[in-house]
DNA sequence: TTACTAAACAGTAACCAGTATAAACTAATT
DNA sequence: AATTAGTTTATACTGGTTACTGTTTAGTAA
């Protein structure tokens, strides 16, 4: 992820506005968890910015995903949102105990799929995720 | 998807009742569409069962999904979830448009992780998902 | 058959993540 | 310093899902 200082400057670049709120907002992301929910981003904002409203979060985080800074990653049966500040191409690892949500550094060739497969769709990006257990909850549950 | 005999089988032998309204959520997920939310499964199944309730069929769902006959899916930005009657390996082609979920019958040799990168985790499954743009939404909106 | 009981059902309230709205505030420009 | 468009905040609201509770029913066994 880039750093504050450079999301200053894009935002900068855009005509958008600078304000102490998403200021905080782009250093908790920088030095930040690697996949946060919005409400991860909020309380960690709200240490350093105790009256910080939760919209303010949500809305930082919206125009960063619409700027390209962030991209959204679903987590099956947690029914938040995450962001995911490395927005380049890789995937994940997800664990069914804890939903533990981790990179994966493996970058798959021949992922490419045949025409006859797209149905006609133009594919932008794709996404692996592992579902699994991680080494923990496979101690606490083992099978 | 087995049929709704199959899985009336299951839950007899499971201990679990046989009411009339299991018997039409299996036979509406036996027909239905491919990955259904609970509201739309909820709404197929009135139709013949007008004062069936929601619970009852959240609830069994959450029983199919327990028993390894329904996986979740998660659908980025439409907070609802998704039902996947094919529960075996396979993969999605998701529309960012309007949101269409379909199958990929293509099956990826090599997705196999190095131990390595597999960062301890007992993987269990795994999803690749292609995002991009139907035919239909590459038209309303071309780019 | 009828009676029994645990399981399942329906209806409602509550919950949670996220969105809409509108008034108050402020960063950036002049 | 004044202006103003963009931003923040508080609050209300929505949609999907779960918790709770009293009522009904499937399955079993007298
Ligand atoms: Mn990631
Ligand atoms: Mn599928
Ligand atoms: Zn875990
Ligand atoms: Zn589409």
């Amino acid at each position: 992820m880039k750093s504050a200082e450079d999301m200053v400057a894009l935002f900068r670049q855009q005509g958008l506005k600078i304000t102490p709120q998403r200021r905080a907002i782009f250093e908790t992301l920088a030095e930040g968890a690697v996949h946060p929910s919005a409400e991860e981003v909020y309380r960690r904002v709200q240490e350093g910015l105790p009256d910080i409203s939760r919209m303010t979060v949500y809305n930082t985080l919206r125009e960063l995903v619409a700027l390209g800074e962030l991209v959204e990653v679903e987590d099956v049966s947690s029914s938040a949102m995450r962001y995911d500040t490395e927005t380049g191409n890789h995937h994940h690892l997800f664990c069914l105990g804890c939903h533990a949500l981790v990179d994966v550094d493996q970058s798959f060739e021949a992922l490419e799929l045949p025409q006859a497969a797209a149905a006609g769709y133009r594919i932008v990006r794709h996404q692996v995720t592992f579902y699994g257990y991680c080494p923990t909850c496979q101690k606490s549950n083992p099978r």
